[in-house]
DNA sequence: CTCCTTCTCCATCATTTGTTGGAAATAATA
DNA sequence: TATTATTTCCAACAAATGATGGAGAAGGAG
């Protein structure tokens, strides 16, 4: 019973985030869209569904009249930033296709960094449902998007895309996560740097290749074969 | 005169804390301990003093007689996680001394790996003060931990102690997340894998080797050599 | 115009949350 | 022991917060 209405309110909720990405301009897109950004921000709980409504300029029960419970609500949130990293990330296959793979690491540190940059609510909601609990029965499905398999695939990290090892999603998440951290810790980072913004958005960059690339573009390097048949 | 009441609360707050580290049996020291789990494990707005004032088996007013606002507690929480990371990184740097880098790194990753696993709050509360606005006048001083750059220097990174480019400190950066959003993410990466504790740990050690290392054992690698003087 | 659906807001409620004053208990000091 | 300082709890408060019911607007269909 508990179950089935779980399953009803996906289904609304699924619905709801359609109707909004169709029509990005009616006010349930804009809802979706400023949550996301104060989602990211201030993290499931210092978020208030008071802060979302007035920053789109409507009243909070309109906010309920279209999304229900701020739960729900950020649930939303989520599988919509999943879908966009979802898509970005199969645009990105279709660029990188054919070139070695240092080159193509470079070419999706590149662009991904730079996308990531251009939408850091993305990264900082992932990041805060990683780790952080949250005290109301949200009761997300813990699972880690499918996205992450097609990576490691794409990477040659695993020779069946439906099976992929447990170490090679952990590569493909440290390859991420290090991504994530420098993208949502940015304002952080940048000020006790003391540089600014351009220049850090190039130095995440250069570390990236630098302490990302060596790990994958030796596949004949002793560090890598010793390791993998461990 | 705000900067001087600053000065005063901040005089206070360290003298409340050297008073708990003095006296770990003590209820202010109980509290602190207590708040720096839960802090973790919610956040700043997703705890509540009275989460804590009940896991400690105190009144919340006995909370707020020890530590004053729920900000400072939290500040003080930070405070202490940094001393002791601190203290963790100044014994690790005498174990390692003398062995050469890629060794050096392999100790480090384990030995750091198994300590912040058994104190996951602190990866929890670094992370999320990196990335979370908090909607309250906190005003942390954002800003690095000076271990930043001793890590920087003692890895070799940088000839000064003292003046670390910005480049030597996001790669140890790059490498302190790495470590830290596998500790924080652990029961989701855990549950997302499907294995088990055990296994995991070890697996982040594994990772975290293959991942890191290649990009600073190959100190006369032509990637290194490149990326070093550009 | 009238009916009906969709949407928006105002007013309001019950809890939760941060925080405090003051009374009691406990420990220290004289 | 008497007195004083420290610690703890109970009760309470104001503000913030999640959430809702119902009265209207807006707009299209007949």
């Amino acid at each position: 019973m508990k179950l089935l209405k779980n399953k009803k309110r996906r289904e609304v909720l699924e619905s709801s985030l359609q109707q909004a990405r169709k029509d990005p301009g009616s006010t349930k897109a804009k809802i979706l869209m400023v949550a996301r950004r104060i989602f990211g921000d201030y993290g499931f709980h210092g978020t208030t569904t008071r802060m979302i409504a007035r920053e789109v300029g409507i009243d909070v029960s309109t906010l309920y009249y279209h999304w229900g419970e701020k739960g729900d609500l950020y649930e939303a949130v989520v599988l919509d930033i999943n879908q966009d990293l979802r898509k970005k990330l199969i645009e990105l296959e279709g660029k990188i296709r054919g070139f070695p793979l240092g080159k193509r690491m470079e070419i999706a540190i590149d662009v991904m960094v730079d996308y990531l940059f251009s939408h850091p609510e993305i990264t900082s909601v992932i990041l805060s449902r990683y780790f952080l609990k949250t005290r109301c029965k949200t009761d997300q499905n813990i699972q880690l998007p499918e996205y992450i398999s097609n990576i490691a695939f794409s990477m040659e990290l695993s020779k069946n895309r439906k099976k992929v090892p447990a170490r090679s999603k952990m590569q493909v998440l440290a390859i991420l996560n290090a991504i994530y951290t420098f993208v949502s810790g940015a304002e952080f980072f940048q000020a006790s740097l003391g540089i600014e913004r351009g220049e850090y958005v190039s130095l995440v960059k250069e570390t990236l290749r630098f302490v990302l690339i060596p790990a994958f573009d030796k596949p004949t390097s002793d560090a890598r074969g010793k390791r993998e048949e461990k």
